[in-house]
DNA sequence: AGCGCTGGCTTTTTT
DNA sequence: AGCCAGCGCT
């Protein structure tokens, strides 16, 4: 093959890319299936973009190879780099790369099954016209089938949309029994379970009827699909290869699809570390790649990736120590390319206010000696925990970008108004319809039923409800709607405009809507921008559910290529990222592991990784940091109730034996009646007794 | 009957 | 800063 760029790889990247390199002649070879554990910072990302780009040219079609991410952006920078390596071998050996042989199969399971289904809608009794809902529509339908089964309004309070969701999520992504995702997950709903079923059952029927499917149902229409054997051997067999990233956050479901997929392994090669899974919230079971090798006759051989070339060995030996003290795993050892390093410290800070000063100062001092803001992070545990350090930042004019927590798509206003673009391009899509119409003051949930069930009698034809009479204090933005509803359905209205078409008949209603209507106003500007980017209208709409843009600010585009910036995330959305600095928040009992994961062994393992995850991010320089003081917020009462937090119970003596610990200098100038205390108590038992 | 306002309560992480 | 139940006003 290419004499350079795999000959860069190490001999077990290269084993891994070139796996099966013995059968290989031809088109339609297989080898499989191979699983490969890549550790943190193993080019794992240049492995599988190497093996794809190897599977090419040893003759594989692009065409059927199918290349399953955990994002949609990993499976573009995938194609990005597979297609740089094809091309530069091909140059090597002076043949002009063949234009436009692109990996046209390649995505998140979600995005695959989006396409899989719309072709196969007719074997399943489905619409292929159907529309994917967002988390946030998923979470308003359940809602008004709540409101409509009588479930609210009970004498003890009933579960709240969103954790009807996620428990309706979880069941069915895990494939247990409800009463087992109660128990484990969410035990303080057990109480409900009957109603819960109930309305998960009229939720079902209703996404039935209004032609909708949410995340779980592109699983699970995909899983059933996969469930007959001839539609099965179908799918399966037009497809060579089969490529799953970040296998260790895969779920039951998703690994039933690859098993009946490929039966026999034949083409398969799963990437992951499960040392690195952390979304078991989101039914993951780390169980997945563990168990992969044998599901297979003969087991399946492993192929490691120990040679870490992003940290330096200080930083990988605290993060080996770390992860060396949790019990089931495919043991490894993270081996440094990179010399040299400095020790990863442990920072003790007085509270979280002289902790956001503490990490704003760090970064101003790397700053000074030249590494880029953004070649430094801040990671944490959950979004809000960044909420005083970004008050510091404003303060001391650092600019940053957030990732994780709540996005520009489901903020209010702009649900609101991407609305009233799914309204008129699915008339049936009455979730849409509810949310528009009690957009206008005087227009209550009765009057939508209203006009709803008119529009419903008159065959979904938009123009039909310029004959309806809204109640008086609706009269004129009913009339306004009616006209923008009839421009957007007529198919010879062009997709450009129509946004702002939408946004003219919007804006007036902010006003009444929300208390700062001009900065919403202004989101609105953008969303229209946003909009002119996509080719169509139902592009925009289902791109939007399935690849929403991932921080405030990312959907403004280049423009910030050229800034600096300093980067805020969670350690979620951290994932395959790295950065010169880390710093990680409050790493306390409480939040590492967090104060709500539950008692059970395995939920506390999660929450090592994720310390882990954490940890593995940072190149050269990496700082623990942890208050020892809390102010209780969001509690029962309010005041200067606070807790004295104790450090992480991940950072045992031996993980500490590893770190450099210090305290940060207090600042003389405020708090100077604040001691810092050492005590520790258990932080995490008090926050749950309060409950 | 239906709308909208007030006040009490709030279980993280996200394709 | 939302969400949601309950109440009072139209």
């Amino acid at each position: 093959m290419s004499p350079t760029s795999f000959e860069s790889l190490n001999a077990a990247q290269r084993h891994a890319a070139e796996y099966g390199r013995a059968a290989s002649h031809g088109s339609g070879w297989q080898a499989g299936p191979l699983p490969v554990i890549a550790g943190a910072g193993t080019g794992k990302t240049n492995t599988l973009a190497h093996r794809v780009a190897w599977l090419v040219l040893a003759g594989t079609d692009p065409n059927r190879l199918l290349l399953l991410t955990f994002t949609r952006r990993a499976a573009q920078e995938m194609i990005r780099r597979a297609q740089g390596i094809v091309d530069a071998t091909l140059r090597e050996r002076g043949v002009t790369a063949r234009a436009g042989e692109q990996l046209r199969w390649a995505g998140t399971f979600h995005s695959i099954a989006n396409r899989l289904l719309r072709h196969y809608a007719s074997n399943l009794g489905l619409d292929p016209g159907f529309s994917v809902i967002d988390r946030g529509d998923s979470a308003d339908l359940m809602d008004v089938t709540r409101y409509e089964l009588g479930l609210s309004g009970k004498d003890k309070r009933f579960p709240r949309k969103d954790t009807c969701l996620a428990i309706y999520s979880h069941r069915v992504n895990t494939q247990c029994e409800l009463e087992q995702t109660l128990r484990e997950q969410y035990p303080w709903c057990l109480d409900w379970h009957d109603e819960l079923k109930r309305l998960y059952r009229e939720y079902t029927q209703r996404k039935q009827t209004d032609q909708l499917l949410d995340y779980d149902d592109l699983l699970l229409y995909w899983q059933i699909l996969m469930s007959d054997e001839t539609l099965a051997h179908a799918v399966g067999s037009e497809f060579d290869h089969v490529l799953v990233d970040e296998y260790q956050d895969t779920n039951a479901l998703q690994a039933e699809i690859l098993m009946h997929l490929k039966p026999d392994g034949a083409g398969v090669t799963v990437v992951g570390d499960d040392a690195q899974s952390i979304y078991s919230f989101r039914a993951a079971t780390v169980d997945n790649i563990l168990e992969f090798p044998q599901r297979y006759t003969p087991a399946a051989a492993i192929v490691t990736l120990e040679e870490n070339y992003r940290s330096t060995q200080p930083i990988l030996d605290s993060a080996n120590v770390l992860i060396g003290e949790s019990a089931r795993q495919h043991r490894k050892l993270l081996q440094a390319r990179r010399g040299g390093g400095e020790q990863p410290a442990f920072v003790t800070a007085a509270d979280l206010r002289q902790q956001a000063q503490y990490v704003a100062a760090r970064v101003l001092a790397n700053r000074e000696t030249g590494m880029l803001l953004r070649r430094q992070a801040v990671l944490f545990r959950s979004s809000s925990d960044s909420d005083l350090l970004e008050i510091e930042l404003t303060r001391r004019h650092i600019p940053f970008v957030k990732y994780g927590g709540l996005k520009f798509l489901e903020a209010a206003h702009v649900k609101d108004l991407l609305s009233v673009l799914r309204w008129a391009d699915n008339p049936r899509n009455t979730l849409a319809a509810f949310r528009v119409l009690q957009l206008m003051g005087g227009m209550g949930p009765a009057n939508a039923r209203r006009m709803v069930d008119a529009l419903a009698s008159n065959g979904f034809q938009l123009g039909s409800l310029r004959q309806l009479a809204a109640p008086p204090a609706a009269k004129e933005a009913w009339s306004g709607l009616v006209e923008v509803l009839a421009a957007l359905g007529d198919p010879a209205t062009p997709w450009p405009g129509q946004t702002r078409l939408a946004r003219q008949w919007y804006e007036p209603q902010l006003e009444h809507l929300y208390e700062a209507a001009h900065v919403r106003a202004a989101d609105l500007e953008q969303l229209e921008q946003l909009s002119t980017q996509y080719a169509s209208r139902e592009r925009f709409l289902t791109e939007l559910a399935l690849d929403p843009p991932q921080a405030s600010g990312d959907e403004a585009g280049p423009p910030l290529l050229d800034e600096d910036y300093l980067v805020l995330s969670t350690v979620h959305s951290a994932k395959g990222q790295e950065w010169d600095a880390v710093y990680v928040l409050n790493v306390t009992d409480g939040s590492f592991p967090s104060e709500f994961a539950g008692g059970k062994p395995a939920q506390i393992e999660e929450e090592r990784r994720l310390l882990y995850v954490a940890m593995t991010r940072a190149r050269s320089q990496l700082e623990l940091v942890c208050p020892l003081r809390f102010h209780i917020t969001q509690q029962h009462r309010y005041g200067d109730a606070h807790v004295y937090g104790a450090r992480s119970r991940f950072l045992t003596p031996r993980v500490l034996e590893t770190l450099r610990e210090m305290a940060a200098p207090v600042d003389a100038a405020r708090d100077a009646h604040t001691v810092a205390v050492c005590a520790h108590i258990d932080a995490g038992a008090r926050l749950r007794d309060l409950w």
